[in-house]
DNA sequence: CACCTCCTACGAAGATTTTCGTTGACAAGT
DNA sequence: ACTTGTCAACGAAAATCTTCGTAGGAGGTG
């Protein structure tokens, strides 16, 4: 059963890095996560270990005491994140309008051909539920 | 001529709140801003001041000091800076794939008829510039 | 057992952001 | 001239975020 008491607070930069990773990875260590984290910039082990138990604290991940290295999983699946912050985005830039925002996406770059197919449709489906 | 040498730093939650307000209002002073913020929640004037002071440094703002209230612009056009966010987000929250933060955006809510058709208008663009 | 190695926990320094109290300047009213 | 009101400047407390050093435990290896 889970706790969906309060809402899930919004990750910080270094907390949605870890995120990223583990939603691409699914459950992993603290040393797997410091490598990812390696490979882009410099960072201790130690900070990847602690932004994971501030993480825990907050409810962001979860994590397996089961052996020795703890195994973390992140608490909110990746759309649920992205609709959060897509629609706090939104709020707070483009005074609620998600269509101007995705507007503004569009604009702004390559899109491929899949993508667009899908966007149309989903256009589509917008348009005759009205 | 414009001291464009830095790119503007990313505005903070904070700021946004006071450049969103700059971008509806126009040129605006201190109180103007501060009452504007505090029909939203409480916050004390010389915070606002305070937070203006540090954004011009920042380069976030301009201020003519003219009269005995200083009266201060944004630096940057409000398409800019939201397309600077909308990158920003798309980068670390979709890896860098705008399509899909677009359609994670209408996925999620109304969009009313004439927002509907500019987007179509808009991909069929795309479409046909590949 | 003594010695590594790998791990978590804890605390704390440093950096940034948020908030506001206090001060002093200036002007308008009395 | 004295008081009152409005304003910017400054410093600093408080809150949050970032980073890491150090300590201590558990498990092997010689």
């Amino acid at each position: 059963m889970k706790r969906n008491r309060h809402p899930l607070p919004r990750p910080t930069e270094g907390e949605l890095e870890l995120l990223s990773i583990l939603w691409e990875r699914g459950p992993s260590t603290v040393r797997d996560l410091h490598q990812e984290v390696s490979s882009k910039r410099a960072l201790g082990y130690t900070s990847v270990l602690k932004l994971l138990q501030i993480m825990t604290e907050k409810g962001l991940v979860e994590r397996e005491e089961a052996g020795k290295a703890h195994i973390y999983r992140t608490a909110a699946a990746q759309h649920e994140t992205q609709d959060q912050l897509v629609r706090d985005i939104s709020e707070r830039l483009f005074s609620g309008s998600a269509a101007q925002l995705a507007m503004h996406a569009l604009a702004m770059e390559p899109v491929n051909d899949r993508e667009l197919e899908e966007l149309r449709n989903l256009i589509e489906q917008k348009r005759h539920r009205p």
